[in-house]
RNA sequence: GGAGGGGUGGGUGAGCGGCCAAUACCAACAGACUGUAAAUCUGUCGCCUUUCGGCUUCGCAGGUUCAAAUCCUGCCCCCUCCA
């Protein structure tokens, strides 16, 4: 166990700790803590907004200390039926596996397989029986709910709270406990959760958890956290060329976040691209480009990242054709452009394809279209190119 | 249990018998400008149709009317206040 650890390890992508006294007292005992890192299995793909944590689990475990990943796969299975939180959807047992061995390929990308132990919520909940139920929920009041400011919002803007919502907190509560869990890990927006951990835990006669809150990414979107719903995340299981589009697209003002939260690159280092920045003597786009490589490259390869960023200049800066494209195959009778386009995909109809072509949006070799083209029938060997980055392949 | 308010297009939310495929905002998509930046400006944004036009949408099911998102009846769901 190696008591000495970097300054960065509580500072850089770190909110908040709680309590830092004790966290500092907890690494330098020398003692292997067990680090809580929490799953639910509706949501399986990681994205970049997620690096941020696992990364520092990462560091955690280079000093020795042991990750513990909760499945939710209990309450997965539950679901929320009031239907109240629209992101607690019901899974089957089939479906909350499947994810789970999705998760975890993605999980051990970042963290460490032989410094993890893997637990299933179920191992300690599918025994319990109302008794137990009751026996967690005594040690509660509605007034550390009413403490967080979501249910307090919400109630005091007459908007509902479901039962079962109170009820989630505590079993993740639970999981501290059923874990023994030194610390937990989770996004700033986790805190409550993270902290009636501690409260059980006490509750219940265990010394409580330390937290240890991530920030939250900014999405592509350049305003919202980064979340698969709102559709401004990156995956880190998405093609090198499609990653690295993505991040050339954030606005320039995320370039140093990025950096700081997803990238190893030094603290020197991150200082002087400030200055860069500040005093406008470099173009953020070169920035963002060796950003980008720096991404792509962790999740792919160094020769991905590059290729990725050839394929890149080429089609957006030269505005030349890239190397792979979506096929089409006619078939035997012949179609027109707009059965292209629907049928391709590319439009959700035959009237969005239309209005597409309609906008100037549609090329075909090179050669712009406009309303009156929609009688047109693309020959093989044809590229169609639709909006800035869509592109078809005739065959 | 009683009283009241409400369910509208991906989201928020107007409309309250014809001018409504339905205001506005957000998201999305496209164009211009660019660094696929961001911001901005412009356009589009149910489906079918080259155009004309047609068809299906405003919780669900019926009804009144020449005409209904709008009125009536029943049902389902949500919220507030009182108990």
């Amino acid at each position: 166990m190696n008591k000495r650890y970097p300054d960065s390890l509580l500072k850089r992508g770190v909110v908040e700790v709680i309590i830092e006294d004790e966290m500092k007292k907890m690494l330098q005992s020398g003692k292997v803590l067990r680090l809580k890192q929490g799953f639910d299995p509706s949501r399986p793909d990681i994205h970049l907004g997620h690096i941020i944590g696992l990364r520092k689990l990462r560091e955690f475990q280079e000093l020795g200390h042991k990750v513990v990943l909760v499945i939710g796969d209990w309450t997965a299975q539950i679901g929320d039926p009031s239907g109240v939180s629209i992101t607690r959807p019901m899974l089957s047992a089939e479906e909350v596996h499947k994810n789970a061995q999705t998760y975890l390929a993605q999980f051990f990308k970042i963290v460490d397989e032989k410094k993890t132990e893997v637990r299933w919520q179920s191992e300690w909940y599918k025994n319990w029986s109302l008794s137990d139920v009751m026996k967690i929920s005594s040690k509660f009041t509605l007034a550390q709910f009413m403490a967080r400011e979501d249910f307090n919002n919400r109630y005091t803007s007459g908007r509902p709270i479901a039962i079962i919502e109170l009820l989630y907190p505590m079993l993740q509560a639970y999981d501290s406990v059923a874990i023994e869990s030194s610390v937990e890990f989770g996004g700033s927006d986790q805190k409550f959760n993270c902290l009636v951990g501690r409260d059980l835990q006490m509750a219940m006669g265990q010394k409580p958890q330390q937290v240890l809150l991530v920030p939250l990414l900014v999405g592509t979107d350049g305003t919202h956290k980064m979340s698969k719903s709102l559709n401004n995340y990156i995956g880190i299981t998405e093609e090198p060329q499609e990653m690295y589009g993505k991040v050339m697209s954030i606005p320039d003002n995320l370039i140093l976040s990025y950096f700081e939260l997803i990238t190893d690159i030094s603290d020197e280092k991150l200082s002087e691209m400030k200055y860069q920045l500040e005093t406008k003597s470099v173009n953020p786009m070169l920035l963002k480009q060796s950003l980008a490589r720096d991404i792509v490259g962790q999740f792919h390869s160094k020769e991905q990242a590059l290729l990725a960023e050839e394929n890149f200049s080429k089609v957006f800066q030269k505005k030349e054709l890239p190397d792979t494209m979506l096929e089409y195959k006619l078939p035997d009778n012949p179609v027109n452009i707009i059965d292209v386009l629907q049928e391709s995909g590319v439009a959700k109809s035959r009237a969005d394809a239309r209005r597409l072509i309609e906008q100037g949006a549609v090329d075909i070799n090179d050669v712009k279209l406009n309303g009156k083209d929609t009688n047109l029938f693309p020959q093989s060997g044809c590229i169609i190119k639709v909006g800035k980055r869509r592109f078809i392949k005739i065959l």
